[in-house]
DNA sequence: TGACATTATCATGCGATTATCAAAAATGTA
DNA sequence: TACATTTTTGATAATCGCATGATAATGTCA
């Protein structure tokens, strides 16, 4: 369902949201926590920052933070930033001429599904995936 | 949310669904209906011959068409050639300890969606695309 | 200032999926 | 038999996501 990336970006998010906030938190013990390789961990750090979802901070004591509260910051704000799914792209069948005026025959029941899909995906927030 | 190949795959088998049986139809023209490269459509076409969902027939007169009536054909049969989705993993975020017993927080939440997407695959047949 | 910790960035390799090209095998037909 | 047609198969390339490693940039602290 999500990318490799995606995964490992929600889980970094979900281990930030579920500590002290102004405690940074290093990439390494993200890449521990979240259990990916330290440099690509450091990567996908780097990428919610250019988003605007987390904040670094260099040097000694640094780390990253949730730039945005947990209970504001959907999941799909996070997933968006890897996965490209549901952006322009409707049809299941991936056809061009597919749209609601000229639907395929399944358009309307799996519209209900991708529906569902695009709410979860919405609607849930990191405070969410907090244990 | 699907991959290419398997959405080509989709497209193909709606199109010969849509022919009268006995007439196989050649890997060219499906190639031109689902407008996908001819020789990858072969490739995709003899996936599903393998697969026992479709019959091939060589020489002239060929083609291919359905093994399995359109209304007894799930989608989930076709996509599984080509996708992986859901076999074995379930954990939205990748969890290995994830399980229902030891739940992640949203495991129930992202359950009820997915079960609406197995739903949809399992129980959408090929009968379903045609227009 | 200088030493060090930590993120930011660049360059590269690997593997899977997607796609192309062409030769080989099978089948019907003249 | 010889030929045209069509699937089958293998070799190869393009592309992308995943991952690694090295180096640069930037901040803290003594």
């Amino acid at each position: 369902m999500l990318s490799g990336s995606a995964q490992y970006a929600l889980r970094a998010v979900a281990y930030l949201a579920g500590h002290d906030a102004d405690k940074p938190v290093r990439a390494v013990e993200l890449a521990e926590a979240v259990d990916v390789p330290a440099n690509y961990m450091g990567k996908i750090l780097h990428r919610l920052v250019r988003a605007g979802i987390l904040k670094s901070v260099r040097g000694m004591h640094g780390g990253f933070e949730l730039a945005i509260p947990a209970d504001q910051l959907s999941l799909r704000v996070i997933v968006s930033q890897f996965d490209h799914r549901g952006e322009g792209r409707k049809c299941l069948l991936g056809r061009d001429e597919c749209s609601d005026d000229d639907p395929c025959p399944t358009h309307e029941r799996w519209g209900q599904v991708s529906q569902k899909i695009d709410e979860f995906f919405g609607t849930t927030t990191v405070a969410d995936l907090i244990d």
